[in-house]
Formats: C-alpha cells, structure tokens, sequence
DNA sequence: GTGAAAGCGCTAACAA
DNA sequence: TTGTTAGCGCTTTCAC
C-alpha cells in the first residue's frame, strides 16, 4: 500500500495539514519543520496520489483551451482526434478542456478565439499558429500579462514566449527524405522539389533539409530549384509536367507536401512508362492508400494525434502537477511508411 | 461541471447507492427502476468520474502481475520501461503491479512466477511466453481454474486462452522488410536471411513473410535458404563469411534478429569493397547506433515500450473498469528507421 | 504556525 | 429491494 499523508504526518507527529503544507509549499509552516516533514516523505517514497488529488481539486477545477486552424484538413482532424483524447484523460481528472476549430487560416479569427478562451477563465492555451505578428504579439500578451502559458503544436514560434512546441523537426525530416532518396535512386541524374506553401516553416524547413543533406550525401545527383504549389492540385500537376518535360533525367521527386495528388496524376496519366520514384510528406485523406499503393516509395510522417495530445497533457501536467515541460522542443518521432506499414497500430 | 451520481439520484428520486447499482449492474434492484436510472444517466451524459473511483477501490486495489523473460537483454529492458511506466499509471489509479523478471528463457521458472504471482494475489498477469508445453497448460489452467485473465506480449500463444495479444505481427514486418529490399535492390542477385534461433515464432514469422513477398515483387532476385545463428555471434560472423565466399552475386542480407553484430563485422573486416546492403530488425544495446551509422540501410522495429505498457493497461481497463479489449490481436507499428531517424521522440 | 474538519465522487458494508 | 453511512487521499477553510 502506497504512503498517504496521514502516515508522514503520524512519524512526523503532526496534522495532515501542516505536511500538506510542508510538501507543496504552501507557506505558513516553519521552515526547518518544513524540511523535516519534506525528509522524512522523501524517506518514506511518498508519492502523491492523484486520485486524492483530483477529486479533492474538483471545484477549483483545471481549465485548458485548445485553438486549431485549417481544422477541415485531414492532418488537423487528426490533430483533433489527438486533442480529444487528451480532452477524456483531463475530464477523468476533473479538468475541462475548450476547443476552439478555425476552418481555414485567419489570424483574426484566432487571436478572436484567444480572447473568447480568455473570456471563458482557461488558464493555459494549446495552439497551432500560423506565422503572423499580431498573433505572436498576442500570445506575448497572454503569457506576460494574462500569465496564460501557451503551447504551440505543428508549427512553433520561436521567436515568442511560448513555454515549448510540440512537432516535427522539419530539418532533420527533410534530412532523412534525402537519405531515403540515396538508398533507392542508383544512377545519375536530377531529382525535383515540389511543395505546398513557402510561408510555412515546417515545410520549408522539409526542403532546406533535404537540400543541404542531398549536397552531402548526393552530390552526384541535380536537385532542382524547389518550386511551391499554393496547394493547388492543378498547378502541381502543371509543375510536375514541366519538370518531366524539361528534365529527361529526372530521377525522383520530392513532396515536401499538399502537391501529391497533382504531381502523381500527372506521372500518372502523361508518363506511364518514366521511372520516377516518389518521397512524400503526410498524406492523409482519401487519396493516401491508393498512392501509397501505387506510385509513392516513401511517406514521411509527423503523428498528428499525438501534436493534439501531447500540448493538452503537458499543459495539463503543468497546472495539475505544477510540472514544467523538460525541454522547449518536443519533437514527434519521424515515422517512415511504405504500403507495407501504411496503417497505424498501437 | 460534469455530472455525477448525486445528481442523477435526486433526478430519478432515488439515493445514490441505488444509482451505483443500477449503472454497474451490481443486482440487488428492481430491473425497471435500474432500466430507468440507465436512461436518466445517459440522457444527462453521465460519465463515471476516475479519481472517485479510483478513491473508493483503494482498498480492494487492483492487483496486477507481470512476468518477463529474457530480463538481461535491452529488447526486454525496454518492455520493462513500459511496464514500468504503466505501474506507475496503475498505482496513480491506486492499484499495484508486481513484476517478475527471470533472466533466461526458462518454462519452469516462469511456472513458478506465476504461482508465486497467483500466491500474492494478484487478479491478471501479463507475460512474453516462451513455447513450452507445460506452460501452455499453466496458462490455460489460470484462465480456467483460477480466473485470473492473462496477455501475451512479444510472442503470443494463441492456442491457449490468454486473453488477448500485444506484439508485432511479424509476418508484416517480414513482408515491410521484402518492400525495402525492392526499393534499394536494383540489380540481379542473391539475398540472403540469417536469423537468431529458429523456435522463436515472431523471428520465424519474419522470416516466411520476408520470403512469401520476395518471391511475389523480386522474382529476379535469388533468394538462399534462412540460415540460424543459435543467437551466437561468432556463428553469424562464419554464417556471413561463407554466404559471401559462395555467392560472389550476394547483394543483401536480411536479418531478422539478433546476428547484426557477427554479420557486420564480418562484411566490415573481411569484405570491405563489396557493396552487400543491410536490413535489420531490432537492433539496440550498444552496437545500434555504430551499425545504423554505417551498415544497416533500414531497421524494422517492434515499440517494446508499447509491449510491456499496453497489456498492463488492458488488464488495468479490464480490472477497473470492466472494459474488456477490442481486439484479440492487438498489433504495434512496424517502424522503420534509417540512420536519419534513429532517435525516437514522443 | 498549526490542527481540525468538511467535502470532492465513488464503492461497499450494513440497516431497514 | 432500497437507503444510509463510512471512508479512499487530498485540498482548503476556519478556528485556535
């Protein structure tokens, strides 16, 4: 059976009050007492039990909110999934969790649902910013004058207060890409870099990355100019035609993200017969089995559940636990998938 | 604030421990009172609160076992950090879990683990079996006799009526395994499969995936009989020397367990100028990051953590809650690593 | 500075 | 068959 308060306060020959007040430092205690009382729990290996400790919190109950944009997108959905998870784990607690969907990206929009979590008494925020100066602004105000600790997930802010992030290390995710592309690309030639959105970091970080690996390991290979999609499926398709027309060596393509379907439509319908070989990024959605069973070699994947989990639950830890995250950056493991390990167990 | 039995009992005009009866099905109540108590409850979105729970079954604790094998070598460290981990979750909640470690593989050891485990009475256990007859029996015995659920973890035993199981399926991971080689592979050629000790189901299984696939993506490629290296290095290093001298067309080898160390020593000392690639599976301890480093292309690996966490779990969702597991196979991820990946986060 | 006591939501033993 | 009550370990308020 586990120590309870009761029995450090009975070998300290004090109340459960006063060792409460001793281990959680709480004032009003002398401090040698204090010490005494802190020795003799360390002695014992008392750990707290949190059961005890929910419930008797309930009231003054933990309150988190969660802010996530482009939540239509198959990768935030995962998010949410995540965040949900987290949400059931704080409300067995006696927590609550308020989540906030933004549809598309709007820095207005979110520095609204800032104000409306604010409105609503969270004391701490989990959030996937987009990169905006109002917004870091923001989230400086919150952690300063509001006192709000702020998480950030998928993609950080480094340059603001923010208590850590939790996602990718996009770098070394674009490192590894390269690696995989030296393993399966034998012969000599050019290999492109096509990619969603150049203002967001993560996917620029993808490319830098696997550029700067690709000079070191490949340095026998051409890689292309990177050229971005906007996300638009069709000008992915247009690149990538471009790119075989222009290319005859044309050995692989890299997709740092959201131009797959357009890219692998185009290889696809307009080139049957080249051997170009496919490294992508995150693919969910409908699309995400057939490529992979088809023309994709190798995904790379940064766990979207657990970019929504793990915020609430640091968060939580802090404001239950009085637990501060280990280290500022929390990054989610690189997964690599091929159509063999496409489905996700455990 | 979430909704609780109090509540629920003023609403149906009755006490709360008439409400506990009729939403755990304890008996002891009129089965239209109890219908009616059930339909409040879920119109009020009644969930049990954790923490309460957990409070009021401290004394009737959960009491959880777990037995592993094989204890010295890293693989089964890292099932014992899951474990670990998972004890600590049980015990927040506050049950308790006692674990066994036996150093070797030893049926007769592990028979009187559990009944030193059943004599301390503990009401489920979790182990990584060995196939051995008698302890087929002992297992079945417990369900039976005793009532006491049991999880394989690692290597299953699916003839017995152990509860569910909690490992990779290595027929995948054999099959992943075919894919990579596919991928890196370009040339004819012969590949070849050492393995560690042949009784092993998951190394086995490994291998007749790997072979099964190879045939069906890679009909150009000569694949030679699996060897067994009886887990003795110096075995793996002559098994390797000898596949080299005899096939002078040898262009990769699949490992599917502990003979990485020979293999590569002998590729790296005795054969420094031929190009023989390497795929590999679970390799950790001290070798992993010099061998990833330089000459394994890919590792395939099998989360230990999450084998020695999840089937403490399902027994503690069982215990506690009554949740019975969804899946009789619960399978982990097959995760595949290149040097560029090595370090897992999150 | 310290102790005493109420109560968080739930279970279980006992009373009715 | 139902109600009542005593805790589980902890926090918090109030009294001293």
């Amino acid at each position: 059976m586990a120590v309870t308060l009761q029995q450090i306060a009975e070998r300290a020959g004090v109340s459960r009050g006063t060792v409460d007040r001793a281990l959680n430092n709480r004032g009003r205690i002398r401090t040698e007492l204090a010490e005494e009382i802190k020795h003799i729990a360390e002695e014992m290996g008392y750990r707290p039990n949190r059961a005890g400790r929910a419930l008797a919190m309930a009231k003054r109950s933990v309150r988190i909110g969660a802010i996530v944009q482009e939540a239509s997108t198959p990768f935030i959905q995962e998010v949410i999934k995540g965040i949900e998870s987290a949400k059931d784990e704080v409300e067995y607690m006696g927590g609550t969790v308020l989540v906030k969907q933004i549809a598309d990206s709007n820095a207005q929009k979110t520095i609204r649902a800032m104000e409306e979590l604010r409105a609503e008494d969270v004391y701490a925020i989990a959030i996937n910013p987009m990169q905006d100066q109002e917004l870091q602004k923001m989230i400086d105000r919150f952690v300063d004058e509001y006192n709000i600790p702020i998480v950030t997930l998928n993609t950080d802010l480094p340059d603001t207060k923010r208590l850590c992030y939790v996602g990718q290390n996009s770098i070394e995710c674009g490192r590894a890409a390269a690696g995989l592309m030296k393993e399966i690309i034998q012969e000599k030639g050019s290999i492109a870099v096509v990619s969603g959105y150049p203002g967001n970091p993560s996917v620029t970080g993808r490319v830098i990355g696997f550029m700067q690996e690709m000079k070191v390991i490949c340095p026998e290979l051409t890689v292309l100019e990177p050229r971005y999609t906007f996300n638009n499926d069709k000008m992915a398709e247009l690149m990538a035609k471009q790119f075989m027309f222009e290319n005859l060596d044309l050995r692989a393509i890299f997709i740092s993200s959201h131009a797959e379907i357009g890219v692998c439509r185009a290889l696809r319908e307009h080139f049957p017969d080249r051997d170009v070989k496919v490294i992508a990024c995150d693919i969910l959605g409908d699309a995400r089995t057939e490529l992979m069973q088809k023309q994709v070699s190798f995904l790379l994947e940064e766990d979207p559940y657990i970019q929504g989990f793990e915020p609430i639950m640091i968060l939580f830890r802090l404001l239950f636990d009085g637990k501060s995250p280990e280290k500022e950056f929390e990054y989610t493991d690189i997964i690599i998938r091929t159509k063999y390990n496409l489905v996700r167990y455990l």
